[in-house]
DNA sequence: TTGACATATTCGTTCATGCGGATATGTTCA
DNA sequence: TGAACATATCCGCATGAACGAATATGTCAA
């Protein structure tokens, strides 16, 4: 139960839940989220590390980058909530501009710079 | 995306949980929700504020008692969590555990003992 | 090896939350 | 009215989270 709670913890903060909901899109590095969300790296590097300790995101380090995706549904809950998510999160208004910002960055930058 | 976040929020805690659990079977008052807890009132008191106050469960006044029940969806995401939270939470041993002692407690009072 | 860059962590502060125990509020019934 | 009961709220304390700013770590490339 102690578990689940964390799990749902990690849950409770606007930030975290634009990163997850961006992150459906598929892997990304931190430079990309700092972009998309207009927010500061510290910020964004400290939620990413508490998505990733309760087991929502995964991390690979890529040369200098660290590439950051949704990871492998670890229990039956992790996996139903998960759906919801990417199903309810880009009906807010916040995660549709997180988007939008996200592809123009995407398409403007040159392909490969972070890899 | 605050509301959403404090929406998820009260789904945080450990206790929290094995509160909605249990009210899937049905409106219940504070009493019983003590039994099967077997966790102090003025707690269960509080959390049951924190879950109303965040949408979770309704009450209702009835003479001494105060019922609570599982509330309306007021969003999609709402009533796609709960659905997954009713799936999902009753797995969980600790709240096993809870319905268990619910059931013997309500099994063995009078009824109509809370209305 | 030095400098530039991407990311992580630390620091100090502020605010929220959780808790048990005590008490307040509100209701019923004698 | 007053006692008994159900529930809500307050107190004092301890812990945890969030934040911006600064700094540390790790990697590449010249």
């Amino acid at each position: 139960m102690e578990r689940t709670a964390a799990t749902l913890k990690a849950l409770s903060d606007p930030t975290r839940l634009r990163i997850v909901s961006l992150l459906r899109h598929g892997a990304m590095c931190v430079c990309d989220l700092v972009e998309a969300l207009q927010t500061p790296q510290s910020k964004i590097s400290r939620h990413l590390a508490f998505l990733k300790n309760a087991g929502w995101v995964a991390s690979e380090r890529s040369g200098k980058w660290t590439h950051y995706s949704l990871a492998e549904e670890e229990s039956s809950l992790h996996k139903h909530m998960l759906e919801v998510l990417k199903t309810e999160l880009p009906l807010n208004s916040v995660c549709a501009d997180d988007d939008q910002r996200f592809f123009l960055y995407r398409d403007a930058k040159p392909s490969h710079s972070c890899d």
